[in-house]
DNA sequence: TGTCATTAGTTTAGGCTTGAAACAATAGGG
DNA sequence: CCCTATTGTTTCAAGCCTAAACTAATGACA
């Protein structure tokens, strides 16, 4: 009875509660991950997580790039990077200039000292995140890693 | 040469900036999820996330638990628990008691009011994730639950 | 040129999160 | 019975994040 109860509830295309067991346990591994990330730059390079990123996202960027497409390829919002690009000004990692075409826009980049940070930090997220990751196999890996792929595309199939 | 290059700089076991990219591809699929969930649960139900969790671990638990338990099943710290639960008492959803055991440890616990509240949203959090999630086939979101378990697995052999 | 919608960025108010410090109650010797 | 370490919880400072309100510059158009 409660075996067709179910059944009928989750109906012809139905999971169940599939779908959110496994959004759970998405979540639950990447901020596993996350609190780590975030300790461990704490700890080595008394610095955070989202400057980082932003550190990240300016060294693909040599020639510099607008706050609000820094924002956009970060994913966050304007007013976020702004105080994010300050505080790494302030501590000399970042430059903020003006567009000669735009006087609205800044011109965020990265200076010599905020490269050379970046860069000792990249290589130990990358070993961190290699020592975590290392259980999966190769072919885990790639497998694992296509099946995220139609996750994004299927979460970004739909944008209400 | 350059690909020469890459696999000497790889090492044996390495793996290149794969695992890296995997991670980002995880992290990516986990942000935009949590963030949709955030921006409806303030939309549809004038709260957040983070009360929705808590709501979700006491629903577990009808006879509460103490704030330490409900801190470590969360995975948040303690004082995150303390101000999270003070606002679901002044709303009315959880009701705040003394352990008869210990006096220092507070039980929390759902109030009926709390417990209609989570229902309605937890059903509105089961649909929204299972319309998400909808673009995966059966065979596939047990492919990926699986090796999510195996990710986690990895991640938590390495904790020092 | 004058008006007005749009766009870039900052500011502000409010909520989440943590780690450290403070407090209170308990438990275990001596 | 006291002293001390431990445990459960709260408080606090600092940083992240967003949405909304705001300023300033741009661009379209009459």
């Amino acid at each position: 009875m409660s075996a067709l109860r179910e059944k009928h509830e989750d109906g012809a295309l139905g999971t169940g509660r599939a779908n959110v067991r496994l959004w759970l346990r998405l979540l639950s591994c990447a901020m596993v991950v996350e609190k780590r990330l975030k300790r461990r730059f704490a700890e080595r390079f008394d610095t955070t997580l989202p400057r980082f990123d932003v550190l990240a996202a300016l060294d693909r960027q040599p020639e510099g790039v607008t706050m609000g497409a820094l924002s956009r390829s970060l994913l966050v919002s304007n007013g976020n990077v702004t105080a994010l690009v300050q505080t790494l000004v302030r501590d000399g990692w970042a430059s903020l200039g003006s567009s000669p075409d735009d006087r609205r826009a800044s011109i965020v980049a990265l200076t010599p000292a905020g490269r050379t940070a970046f860069e000792r930090m990249a290589e130990a997220h990358h070993e961190w995140i290699d020592k975590w990751l290392g259980g999966l196999d190769g072919h885990e890996r790639v497998s694992l890693y296509g099946l995220l792929g139609k996750l994004k595309d299927s979460i970004a199939e739909d944008r209400p």
